[in-house]
DNA sequence: TACTGGATTCACT
DNA sequence: GTGAATCCAGTAA
């Protein structure tokens, strides 16, 4: 099991100075908190400069991608979800979306928020992720902090890492951008 | 200023 | 498997 996230278990900001799909990777397993919730991360995809990221073009909504690393990058999408990201690649373009994590804490919050008591339906998904820890677009831009942050827990073994290709509408690349925990019933579909 | 389409989810068939 | 819901960033003019 793992232990609780404390102040000590931040991951500092230098440690999201490295590229995105390494980021993306090393992520599994680790713990997310936001307004009294906590989840563990299972599924991550990696984001750069390539044609399906923000990040190919410096915009005002890209500008946390080109500009700064551990910082949340929280966007609304199909008129209804948000998605969120960190930041990461010092002095380059990157970020890793969270797509799914595994309640840990918080949990009849999240089943009031996401109006469902199925544990597996909180957060199996970057909207409901959101939904369920009651992050949006105010949280964007904002520092990670012990309120607000990720936690370091014990890498998860490479046999238990699924990598393959990102899912949804452009499927323009087969490079390992998207990672997930294969043996978690909390990751997407 | 107007238009396009999307890093999604859910209900329905 | 398919389609609707629904808003806004980005782009073209």
């Amino acid at each position: 099991m793992h232990r609780n996230a404390s102040q000590t278990d931040l991951l500092p900001e230098s440690w999201f100075a490295r590229d995105a799909v390494v980021i993306a990777r090393e992520l599994l397993g680790k713990v997310i908190r936001h307004d009294g919730c906590l989840g563990r991360i299972v599924e991550t995809e990696a984001y750069t400069t390539d044609a399906a990221s923000h990040g190919r073009v410096l915009t005002e909504r890209s500008r946390l991608m080109h500009e700064t690393h551990a910082r949340w990058y929280v966007y609304f999408t199909y008129g209804m979800h948000h998605c969120v990201n960190v930041t990461t690649n010092q002095g380059g373009v990157g970020a890793v979306l969270i797509r799914a994590v595994e309640p840990l804490e918080g949990i009849e919050r999240m089943q009031a928020r996401r109006s469902t008591e199925d544990i597996r339906k909180l957060c199996s998904g970057p909207g409901k992720l959101c939904q369920a820890f009651c992050i949006t677009k105010e949280q964007n831009g904002l520092p990670l902090t012990a309120s607000f942050g990720i936690f370091d827990a014990p890498p998860v073994p490479e046999s238990s890492v699924r990598v393959g290709p990102r899912i949804g509408i452009r499927k323009d690349t087969d490079l390992p951008w998207r990672f997930s925990l294969g043996d978690s019933p909390y990751a997407s579909r």
